[in-house]
RNA sequence: GCGGGAAUAACUCAGUGGUAGAGUGUCAGCUUCCCAAGCUGAAGGUCGCGGGUUCGAAUCCCGUUUCCCGCUCCA
């Protein structure tokens, strides 16, 4: 992977006409002339994306005693999506700037105005505090500096008329509210006219009105439209699993800690599908929600909480673990899983986000980062998102969705009056320093010691399925300079699919077609095979471009019936055949009977 | 949504106003053929779509859709 664009660029060029010329990916609705930000899986795609889901839900739920799956409706209730927040930060307002046309959202204006060097040294005139009009140090500015910093700003092109107003409102006794206000003044040259114009961050340009971009996909059910029966489809998976919570609790005989992993489709309305199938409209998540105990139960039980440290032992969830050590350890257990489909370390990456970058529900919250040839992008988020979903279902819902937990029952049973006291105090703290109210402490502390019962907190490893069939593809693919028998060198791409994901496992050849002979003990192969895993069964050309072809569609073994197999040179090799290996196009010589049991364990 | 580039066979591209081409791939046949071999033959194109200019448009003009690159997004 080049870190030059423009290689980058053109080895994603080569990889989109790969996959279609080759039935990974075709876009969708090509032949209406097709529709943007959505994209179909060929027959290869399909098969390598069903690998990956498989994998996913074979090592997250049914390999693991504490995860169970749930498979629920695109579209759901449309309150579901009031209390999680998305009705309303799923429309974000967006403002173009008239002038240098840069899109801004509006709910970031004034964190990002405060980043551009124009503001701050304007700032440093306007004197925040006082607000004080300082008319000649402001001209001088607009003549000097701000021609070069806030071309577009009114100040700068027509700065007596644009402090006129400031001049007028503020002898009539208005005074600017704040330093933002202050900042519309000096952007608006025709107040009157046409009211404050809100300047561009970029060039101090005049913003146009924000308009509302609504990221979800909005329908109705029922056959008549109306207010009454919007719905929406599902921007993610989760808010699924958090609604169906308590279900699975009551009847699948879980105890916290327990995992729900669902794998579906979810949509969203992007401003600008890009990257190929990358950023698309419709695309297949694999989240797990695993809920925990607060790490208040845990001391509760336990006596305190462990501690997460450098190099800890995150091998084997342990019982005293707070939210830390399971988020630690959910990021571990994400990593392991990408190793072992062939992403390693050297093209993952990491990003954990800072307190002040986190969402208002997240305790915290990495990105699992793979390098794409067009950027290192995030290829699945792992946050822990304390007990704010289930909260906000509980509120809107009116129906519980508290546990009772018995080991926290006797664990509080052995509490004096006075342990429970200290204990409902340093929670107060606590929740106090965190900017919580004592009284929702109190609350909750009296739910754990005289009912046992508490909301789960939750770690959400949220992947992309898309994504990560795309990283899959992009890692695959490589290009080898190669002599064919007549000296000719040519380009051959291969696709180094680790078996696992392979859409193809075996390729099964005849050495020649017109041998009835071979042809029969291959088709016998074949159908020995495929029963077990996808197979290939192809006898058409020489055989250097059957194993080519293969490669270049990553199928990692191939076998080859020749007459050996049929018994021409003893008996010994008789019912053996090549077993070709596609990364170091070994062959070695194997009986059919061995085959299943050689194959089997390396491609599942 | 805004700006820049692109769109011709399955893929990569040539074709600047006068009969739509090449390479690769695909298919069929011959071949005791183990790394895109050779030979023979075949299929495959509303030149993205819609208008306009013209005797005549893949080619010039306008609109539109999609893709790529920026602004923005984050599974």
């Amino acid at each position: 992977m080049s870190s030059d664009p423009k290689a980058s660029q053109a080895q994603m060029e080569k990889i989109v006409s790969l996959c279609k010329r080759r039935g990974f990916i075709y876009q969708s609705s090509e032949i209406y002339g097709g529709i943007n930000g959505f994209w179909d899986y060929g027959p290869l795609g399909a098969e390598l994306k069903r690998n990956l889901r498989t994998l996913w839900w074979n090592t997250m739920t049914r390999e693991r005693e504490d995860v169970v799956g749930l498979d629920a409706t695109i579209i759901m209730h449309p309150d579901i999506w009031k209390a999680s927040g998305h009705v309303d930060t799923f429309a974000d307002p967006m403002s173009t700037c008239k002038s240098c046309k840069k899109l801004v959202r509006s709910d970031q204006w004034w964190s990002i105005m405060g980043e551009q060097p124009w503001v701050q040294s304007l700032a440093a005139i306007v004197e925040p505090g006082t607000l004080a009009l300082n008319t000649g140090d402001l001209l001088k500015w607009a003549k000097g500096k701000g021609k070069q910093l806030a071309p577009n700003l009114a100040l700068v092109r027509n700065p007596e008329v644009t402090l006129s107003w400031l001049v007028q409102d503020i002898e009539a006794g208005k005074r600017p509210a704040d330093a933002r206000e202050y900042f519309l003044y000096l952007a608006t040259e025709q107040k009157a006219a046409a009211g404050f114009v809100t300047p561009c961050p970029h060039c101090g340009g005049e913003m146009t009105e924000p308009r509302p971009f609504n990221l979800m996909f909005r329908s109705h059910y029922g056959p008549i439209e109306s207010d009454d029966n919007v719905c929406y489809l599902r921007p993610e998976t989760a808010q699924a699993i958090f609604v169906q919570f308590k279900n699975v609790f009551d009847s699948s005989r879980v105890k916290v800690p327990f995992g729900i992993g669902q794998i579906g489709k979810a949509f969203r309305n992007e401003i600008t599908p890009r990257n190929y199938t990358f950023r698309s409209r419709e695309f297949e998540q694999m989240e797990l929600e695993f809920f925990i105990r607060p790490d208040e139960v845990i001391r509760l039980i336990y006596g305190e909480v462990a501690q997460w440290h450098e190099g800890a032992d995150l091998s084997e969830p342990q019982p005293n673990w707070g939210w830390e050590l399971w988020h630690r350890y959910w990021v571990d257990q994400r990593t392991k899983f990408y190793e072992s489909i062939g992403l390693g370390r050297d093209v993952l990456d990491y990003y954990w986000q800072s307190k002040d970058e986190l969402a208002h529900y997240a305790t915290a919250t990495v990105d699992i980062l793979f390098k794409f040839p067009f950027g290192t992008e995030e290829l699945e988020g792992i946050a822990a998102r304390g007990d704010f979903d289930l909260t906000q279902h509980q509120k809107h819902s009116g129906k519980s969705l508290e546990v009772f937990d018995e080991e926290l029952r006797e664990a509080v049973k052995k509490l004096t009056d006075e342990q429970k006291k200290d204990f409902i105090a340093e929670v107060q703290e606590e929740w106090n320093d965190c900017n919580k109210s004592r009284e929702d402490a109190a609350i909750f502390c009296d739910k754990l010691l005289t009912k046992a019962s508490y909301l789960p907190h939750v770690i959400e490893p949220s992947a992309g399925l898309d994504r990560l069939a795309l990283g899959i593809l992009t890692h695959a693919f490589s290009e080898e300079e190669k002599a064919d028998v007549n000296g000719k060198v040519e380009t051959r791409t291969i696709l180094r699919f680790h078996p696992r994901v392979a859409p193809i496992k075996v390729g099964v050849f005849p050495l020649l077609k017109n041998k009835p002979e071979l042809v029969a003990k291959a088709r016998e192969v074949y159908a020995l095979l495929k029963k077990h895993m996808n197979c290939f069964y192809d006898e058409s050309a020489a055989i250097g471009r059957r194993y080519a072809r293969q490669d270049e569609v990553g199928t990692p073994f191939g076998v080859t019936i020749d007459f050996e197999t049929c018994g021409e040179k003893g008996p010994e090799l008789q019912d053996t055949v090549t077993l070709r290996h596609r990364d170091s196009g070994e062959q070695e010589r194997v009986k059919i009977s061995e085959l299943l049991g050689k194959l089997l364990p390396l491609v599942s």
